[in-house]
RNA sequence: GGGCGGUUAGCUCAGUCGGGAGAGCGCCUGCCUUACACGCAGGAGGCCGCUGGUUCGAGCCCAGCACCGCCCACCA
């Protein structure tokens, strides 16, 4: 070790995440590590394509558990030698970037629409330019290991020719068609949205009951509305057709106030005959049901609200006001009148704009949509057959119940922002065409072309992510490669909205899933159980505890505070993370600066891959029991973490290499080695500079910064732990019956300690006791302070294991008796349990052997306690 | 309305095959012992939501109930 490395590490007791992290990220990238060739097959490849963040966003947790975990997997992945890809990208998100710019012209006292759809547009992509990256550094912040040399954009060039090959063939097979439909029209975004970017809030509304005259009669139908402004487009009352009381009336007319239009009174089973009065007006142009029922009886569909929120021309004198004013106004109206039987409040669950927050307007317009159907079947096909894989499984049933009662996709959105529908029209010859590419002129008149205006949903570019960041639908290297991606973590909420539509693009277009596995997290609530959310207030920045903790501690606290349920945030399991930091700091201090490197260390620069078995027979002195019983627990520990890892299980992995590197490495072995490290002992050095090796590496997947910081301070390495080769546990070196003496040894030490602290002797004093036979390990009397000897015939006050303590001054005899007394107690209750259960006839004759004679066992070993302790 | 999940130590959460309930934090006691006080050693603390059932044996399986959360759904 060079004299200046030296003495940096004697001087510096703390580990101090601020100082290291970006000087070893710039390394990371200095070396190219995460930018890969694009060689080989997928796979024996590893490729991970990340849900793209919006181009708008700041990392938020769920970005920072998501990126956690993923870069756990990649970064394992890389350092087992195989090519690893880590797809980073931003999404263009429509609606959230469009409104960031608009609030930014409007600030300048800008409106959109004074700038034109161009300029628009340019001004959007100057933001982009300006603010696009701030997430993709907050990535580099968290240490993760994307390619950012490949770095993709939903609306780059590449991109936007994949999305309008998806386009023109979706709309070729017949699957994309245009049609006037009730949309979800969010007067927030002034777009129709989709089903999914809508949630329904449960809100107090007055229900208002109506009456309507019957035709030719005095009698009155009353129906009941929370939206009596949208009865001027009322085209029909219904009944329910097996409803007595207004049998009668079904084919007859009632006369809609206000308007004096005739209504067919009509009898459509959707009506609920107990609900109200069992009479429901019906309104195709403004109510999802009312335009279901009025396609299926022919009627008419009025229009009485228009797309700004206002009354329409159709409304008549209540043209020009927003849909409230006219709620009002109507009301005021039918009051005036006396047709206004009854007004109540009423609580029911309303849809509103995820986007925008606003309440839904439905409305009937001209959007474009695509047909899902045909394209489920195959995404439900390789989910049934576990071709994709979804974990934790019960999310697959969710996901199958979905995708079997999928309707259609409305794709288009009134914004500006997005990928322009490639969809161009000729008034004069009322030609349309649909392609690729901008064509010059009307292949039929030669006239002009005009574009559509709307742009695709945001999810539809999002969709094929996989493969278009690869180079789709080019046949790219990258693309052979890459695709399919190894594996996807998600959160839930997206399971519907991009992950079934990247399964269904992927097997459409490039014909295979477009990952193996799908990995669905936890959600990380905030401290008092609430979501975590912006608007709320509730969110924790990732990167105020980067900068408090460190970005070690903020994975491995996420990690270790994962779980298939949804759990709080623990700023305790950060801490911990941070503290676990800060003990790999000097655990490796105090063996990098006490070891001998006289031992051949040349293997820890072995190639990728190439680590040879069993490496650890040639290198270790497995002559001490507490070597072989260290190394026997570090490869299991390998083995185990490993495979959780492997299997999702993140925060039992990291829980697991926690528990065996504090308690067995350096609680016990650490402590245990001590004397023969500061003699310079070389098999210790060995052992010791192994097991940090392995440890380092075991844990830079999810703790990169600190542990490629120790590593840059171990003499023999050369080059970067990022590539180091990933442990893989030599079960040669497992080693059951050390495990099984070390533990009894410990145990004892524990016994000791304890006994110690019950009779109150000071931690100064020594105490002597006689052994019999071998006797314990030199550390049991070192670590509690005994002093074993062979020969003393004194009575022993106690015995504790093969250990009988002699008596001594500073041994408080009271508390000896009142600690013995006690532990008959115990064993006495134990003894009484354990005859009971074997005396059991039920227990003898049906529990397995194995139990019974653990059972057996148990109680000869407290009688025989009992029986020393008089 | 349908579906899913939860209820375990003061707090946040684990708990595999049904066989003496665990972790981290917090708390108490003693230690700045030459890696680390972001540390070391020792300790206290549990009606496993409630009721019933199955079983030799239930935190775990079954039924019912009570709260809490999430997702889906076209009752005006």
């Amino acid at each position: 070790m060079s004299a200046a490395d030296r003495k940096r590490l004697e001087g510096t007791t703390r580990y101090d995440p601020s100082e290291v992290e970006r000087r070893i990220f710039a390394e990371w990238i200095e070396g190219g590590y995460f930018h890969p060739e694009a060689e080989g097959t997928p796979e024996e490849n590893f490729s991970v394509a990340i849900p793209p963040p919006n181009v708008t966003g700041a990392l938020h947790m769920g970005h920072a558990l998501n990126g956690s975990m993923q870069d756990a997997l990649v970064r394992m992945n890389r350092m087992r030698g195989r090519n690893t890809l880590w797809i980073l990208g931003t999404d263009h998100a429509g609606i959230a970037t469009q409104s960031v710019v608009e609030k930014m012209l409007r600030a300048e006292g800008v409106d959109r629409h004074e700038l034109g759809r161009e300029e628009f547009v340019k001004r959007v992509w100057a933001w982009k330019e300006e603010y696009g990256s701030t997430i993709v550094e907050q990535y580099k912040r968290l240490g993760a290991s994307c390619d950012y040399e490949r770095e993709r954009f939903t609306l780059d060039e590449g991109y936007v020719k994949a999305v309008y090959r998806v386009f023109k063939q979706l709309f070729d097979k017949g699957y994309i068609y245009r049609d006037n439909y009730m949309v979800n029209w969010d007067p927030g975004s002034h777009s129709a949205i989709s089903d999914l970017e809508v949630e329904n809030r449960e809100v107090e509304d007055t229900l208002y009951s109506i009456d309507y005259p019957v035709e030719g009669s005095d009698r009155m139908l009353t129906v009941a509305t929370v939206r009596p402004e949208t009865m001027l487009a009322d085209t029909a009352v219904a009944v329910n057709p097996d409803d007595e009381r207004y049998a009668e009336l079904v084919g007859q007319h009632c006369v809609l106030p206000l308007v004096d239009r005739r209504l067919p009174i009509i009898a459509d089973e959707h009506v609920d005959p107990e609900f109200g009065t069992g009479a429901l007006k019906i309104t195709p142009g403004h109510d999802p049901n009312d335009f279901e029922i009025g396609r299926k009886h022919g009627l008419e569909e009025i229009g009485v609200i228009g797309p700004d929120g206002r009354m329409t021309e159709e409304a008549g004198r209540f043209a020009g006001m927003t849909a409230a004013e006219a709620q009002e106004a109507v009301v005021a109206a039918l009051r005036e009148e006396g047709l206004l039987r009854a007004e109540e409040p009423y609580v029911h669950s309303v849809p509103f704009s995820h986007r925008s927050g606003e309440r839904i307007e439905p409305l009937i317009s001209l959007q474009w949509f695509c047909r899902m159907d045909e394209l489920a079947q195959p995404a439900i096909e390789v989910v049934e057959r576990d071709e994709v894989r979804i974990t934790p499984p019960q999310w697959k049933r969710v996901y199958l119940d979905w995708m079997r009662e999928i309707r259609p996709w409305c794709i288009s959105r009134q914004l500006w922002w997005g990928h322009r529908i490639p969809v161009w029209y000729c008034d004069p010859c009322e030609e349309t065409f649909v392609g690729e590419v901008t064509p010059e002129r009307c292949g039929a008149c030669g006239g002009e072309l005009r574009q559509e205006e709307d742009v695709l949903d945001t999810w539809f570019s999002s969709a094929i992510w996989p493969f278009a960041t690869l180079g789709w639908p080019d046949d790219t290297p990258e693309l052979r490669a890459f695709y399919p991606t190894s594996f996807l973590t998600t959160a839930r909420e997206i399971l519907f909205l991009w992950v079934a539509r990247m399964i269904m693009s992927g097997l459409e277009f490039p014909g295979a899933i477009p990952f193996r596995d799908v990995y669905v997290h936890s959600v990380i609530q905030a401290r008092d159980g609430r979501r975590m959310s912006k608007s709320l207030g509730t969110g924790i920045d990732p990167l105020e505890e980067i900068d408090v903790h460190g970005a070690d501690a903020l994975r491995f606290g996420l990690l270790a505070m994962s779980s298939t349920q949804d759990v709080r945030y623990s700023d305790a399991k950060v801490e911990q993370g941070r503290d676990l930091s800060n003990k790999l700091w000097n655990a490796s201090r105090l063996i990098l600066l006490n070891c001998k490197f006289e031992q051949d260390q040349s293997h820890i620069n072995a190639p990728q891959g190439q680590v040879p078995a069993a490496v650890g027979r040639g290198i270790l002195n497995l002559d001490r029991i507490e070597d072989r019983w260290i190394i026997s627990r570090l490869e299991r520990t390998i083995a185990s973490v490993t495979a959780k890892l492997e299997a999702y299980d993140f925060a039992h992995a990291v829980q697991e290499a926690y528990a065996f590197f504090w308690s067995e490495l350096c609680d016990w072995y650490l402590e245990i080695v001590k004397p023969r490290l500061y003699e310079g002992e070389a098999e210790v050095s060995a052992t010791l500079l192994w097991a940090l090796e392995r440890t380092l590496a075991l844990l830079h997947p999810v703790m990169p910064f600190v542990t490629e910081e120790i590593w840059s301070y171990h003499p023999a390495r050369r080059g970067h732990l990022a590539i180091h080769p990933f442990p893989a546990a030599d079960e040669s070196l497992f080693d059951l019956e050390a495990e099984a003496e070390m533990e009894a040894e410990i145990e004892l030490t524990r016994r000791l300690r304890a006994w110690r602290e019950l009779v109150e002797v000071p931690v100064a004093s020594v105490l002597s006791a006689r052994v019999e036979g071998g006797g314990p390990q030199e550390f049991v009397g070192r670590l509690s302070r005994f002093e074993f000897s062979g020969e003393n015939s004194a009575d022993p006050v106690v015995s504790i294991g093969s250990v009988k303590v002699l008596p001594s001054a500073e041994i408080d005899a009271e508390a000896v008796q009142s600690r013995l007394e006690k532990r008959r107690k115990e064993l006495r209750s134990e003894v009484e349990r354990a005859e009971r259960k074997l005396s059991n006839e039920g227990f003898v004759a049906k529990a397995p052997a194995e139990v019974i004679e653990e059972e057996r066992g148990k109680l000869e070993r407290y009688r025989a306690e009992l029986d020393r302790l008089g």
